[in-house]
RNA sequence: UGCGGGGUAGAGCAGUUCGGUAGCUCGUCAGGCUCAUAACCUGGAGGUCGUAGGUUCAAAUCCUACCCCCGCAUCCA
């Protein structure tokens, strides 16, 4: 029997559980339940994330405290939990007594090995709220290009990245006040000196191939930075022992959450933390997605590696979900809480349609709504369940056989298949062991078909061969189940009551049951409606306006009924002057040549006449949406008084002007009929 | 340009580890059945397996080169 110690990332507390988080909660869930049918001891534990920057500034704006706050979304997040049956030993909070205790323990192991060191950092701070901003927090003109209106990190007009403190004019987004460059002394973890460790640790088997890749050659193979540990108060967290007024990092706390949580369920279950996490029998598996695996894959191993505790055996590893193809989109519905899910649709039916796509591969999963629909009514209800439903009822006086009867090899078939679908459980390949289930599943219902209890049901003399027939269908039919009994529960547990029998351990797919009465069939599960799936994209839709019309001053009412997302997308700049605004010199242009450029991939090279001799060549970003012949001759509207740019393929001398989001969607702007080239717009 | 993933029927995907009749689901066409939640069963049409070359008796699968799509990074807007 092995002993497993699993966990999912924590949620942070400052959101609530939507379909992609599911995916890694629905992932684990399954894998620990499969764990446990194999006879396993597995707990699976996990927390909420709740401290940071994030938390407190939404406490304060909604005038409470954080502890406060973090109550009520715990509770959230466990009732969505539940609602889609995954069920956890232990769910704690990183906010919690055990936790501080495990943070202080660790924090001196990395001390004791000389892993922490203090500088000095200049960081932009807030006078009138009195803290220090986070990056995010921060917004100003681009140091490279002087865009303006841009956020403390990286500028989203020409991609430069730079510190808050090297903005132009910056603001700050939580007092809009100009906030004044301090010096602070933060903490550092000096990660650099694991470097070999950790070399050799992310190509030990433990992540899959290819994150030890993406590791190996985007942060190994260069001096690994120091990682900032601690962030000065105010800051909603723990403060650090050995230095007042400091904290540490969310990041530094959360993923200890795992130990501080596995501590509370053992002092509740009167278990030894020791032997789950300081013991090499025990196998340790972290679920995560592929957007935090730099902090499960480097920090984490170093913070462990130095302390008593133990290295996981396993990073499992999975990547985003899109929807219809598509990142989740508020604007299209797309964008779906639990909570709003469980208002219209079954959860064994997302827990099935994640099963099917999901693989050992850190790769993306998409959920197709119209395929969606179409798998779990094909395979769950018309395949499996119909099983049962179209033979349950002729036995339901007589009982199955007393004997198992001779199926030709069906169930045995079947039960030896057992192997490989523990073996792709195992490893994460769900969607290997849906498809091996799915072929049983599909050389049960031709044997029905053949075999036509519905006709020998007419011929008393046929009663035996009826029962037969019937007796065979249904072991099939829970052998299937309990195939499936990890990523459906509920399933399972009416096909308990159907039987009469529990269902708890792999094995029992190998031996037929056989001289038992049946209790009465039950509707097993709904078909999924896609009109239950357009009202729920259409409340989620409805439910992103609401969040969009409370967090935006007005939305005005009009006719054209108009989205508000690409507002919510792209929200407005500050107010500027009449001076600011002349500025830009707007002009007229007509395009008198468009290039492709071949090596680029977005741009095309444009000459624009502003009229007489006056010719520009601007390079424009909008390749994807145009094509070069269909651009020449037409108006178009230019910033003339750019500074010119150096670019890859030459000099860009000003800009068109369009709207959209990019991709396909790029609107150039035109001036109406009659506008000539060399106009000044005001 | 770098890293990763992908290109197989109208759509979505499996098969590639280890070469041997190209398969599944949906859709579509024809038929069957009426036990089952408009379910299920049988059969058909639909594929130059991204392109070109190579190895081999035999290539979707192995080798080489190239093209295209997606993500991340970079460049750029």
């Amino acid at each position: 029997m092995r002993r497993i110690l699993v966990t999912s990332a924590l949620p942070y507390a400052n959101g609530h559980i939507h379909l992609g988080h599911l995916v890694e909660y629905i992932q684990t869930d399954i894998w620990v339940r499969f764990q446990r049918l194999q006879g396993n001891r597995a707990i699976y534990v996990c927390a909420d994330d709740t401290h940071g920057t994030a938390i407190m500034i939404r406490a304060a704006s909604e005038g409470r405290t954080e502890e406060d706050l973090i109550a009520e979304m715990s509770k959230s997040h466990q009732e969505d939990f539940s609602g889609f049956d995954i069920e956890f030993d232990h769910y704690g909070s990183t906010n919690s007594e055990a936790n501080k205790e495990t943070c202080n323990e660790i924090w001196k192991s990395l001390n004791e090995a000389g892993m922490v060191i203090e500088k000095e950092i200049e960081q932009l701070y807030d006078t009138e709220k009195g803290l220090f901003l986070a990056d995010r927090m921060v917004r100003g003109t681009c140091p490279f290009c002087k865009a303006l209106d841009q956020p403390g990190d990286n500028c989203s007009k020409c991609g430069e990245t730079y510190s808050p403190k090297d903005l132009i004019d910056p603001i700050s987004k939580l007092s809009e006040t100009v906030p004044e460059t301090r010096t602070a002394k933060h903490l550092f973890v000096h990660i650099e000196k694991l470097h070999e460790f950790l070399d050799e640790w992310t190509q030990s088997g433990t992540l899959p191939p290819e994150s030890s890749n993406y590791l190996k050659n985007y942060f190994l193979n260069e001096k690994l930075k120091d990682w900032d540990i601690s962030r000065p108060s105010p800051y909603f967290g723990f403060e650090i022992p050995d230095s007042p007024g400091n904290y540490w990092y969310v990041w530094f706390d959360a993923p200890i959450g795992y130990i501080a949580s596995t501590k509370e369920w053992c002092n509740r279950e009167n278990e030894n933390i020791d032997d789950w996490w300081k013991n090499d029998q025990t196998e340790i598996h972290h679920f995560i997605g592929k957007d935090i695996q730099y902090f499960h894959t480097l920090f984490w191993p170093a913070m462990l590696k130095t302390s008593p505790y133990s290295l996981p055996t396993k990073i499992h590893i999975h990547g985003f979900l899109t929807v219809d193809g598509e990142k989740m989109a508020k604007s299209k519905g797309t964008f779906i809480r639990a909570a709003t899910y469980l208002k219209h649709l079954n959860p064994s039916a997302l827990r099935y349609y994640y099963a099917s796509r999901l693989s050992s591969k850190v790769e993306d999963i998409d959920l197709n709504l119209e395929d969606f629909a179409n798998k779990v009514n094909a395979d769950l209800v018309g395949k499996v369940i119909n099983l049962a439903s179209r033979t349950a009822k002729f036995v339901s006086d007589s009982g199955l056989s007393e004997k198992y009867p001779d199926d030709g090899g069906l169930f045995e078939s079947a039960a030896k298949e057992g192997n490989k679908i523990a073996a792709d459980y195992e490893a994460g390949n769900y969607s290997h062991a849906m498809r091996r289930i799915l072929e049983i599943a599909d050389k049960a219902n031709p044997f029905v078909e053949q075999n036509a209890p519905w006709e020998l049901r007419k011929d008393p003399e046929k009663s035996k061969e009826l029962q037969d027939v019937c007796t065979i269908a249904l072991n099939i039919f829970r052998q299937l189940v309990i195939y499936l009994s990890p990523v459906l529960p509920s399933l399972s547990k009416k096909t308990e009551e159907l039987f009469g029998e529990p269902i708890q351990s792999w094995d029992q797919s190998l031996s037929p049951l056989t001289g038992i009465k049946l209790n009465k069939f039950k509707h097993m599960m709904n078909r999924v409606d896609p009109k239950n799936i357009e009202s729920m994209t259409e409340e989620s839709k409805e439910e992103a306006t609401k969040e969009l019309a409370s967090t935006h001053v007005e939305a005005k009412s009009s006719n054209w009924n108009d989205s508000g997302s690409p507002l919510e997308e792209e929200p407005l700049s500050e107010e500027i002057s009449f001076d600011d605004f002349m500025k830009p010199d707007l002009r007229v242009a007509r395009i008198v040549e468009a290039k492709e450029v071949p090596e680029a991939r977005k741009l095309i090279q444009l000459t624009l006449s502003l009229g007489g001799d006056e010719r520009r060549n601007v390079f424009a970003g909008i390749k994807s949406a145009y094509e070069p012949e269909e651009l020449v001759g037409r108006l178009v509207v230019m910033v003339a008084n750019l500074a010119p740019r150096k670019m890859k393929f030459g000099i860009s001398e000003g800009m068109v002007i369009a709207s959209g989001p990019g991709g396909k969607e790029v609107y150039l702007v035109s001036p109406d009929e009659g506008a000539l080239p060399g106009q000044r717009i005001h």
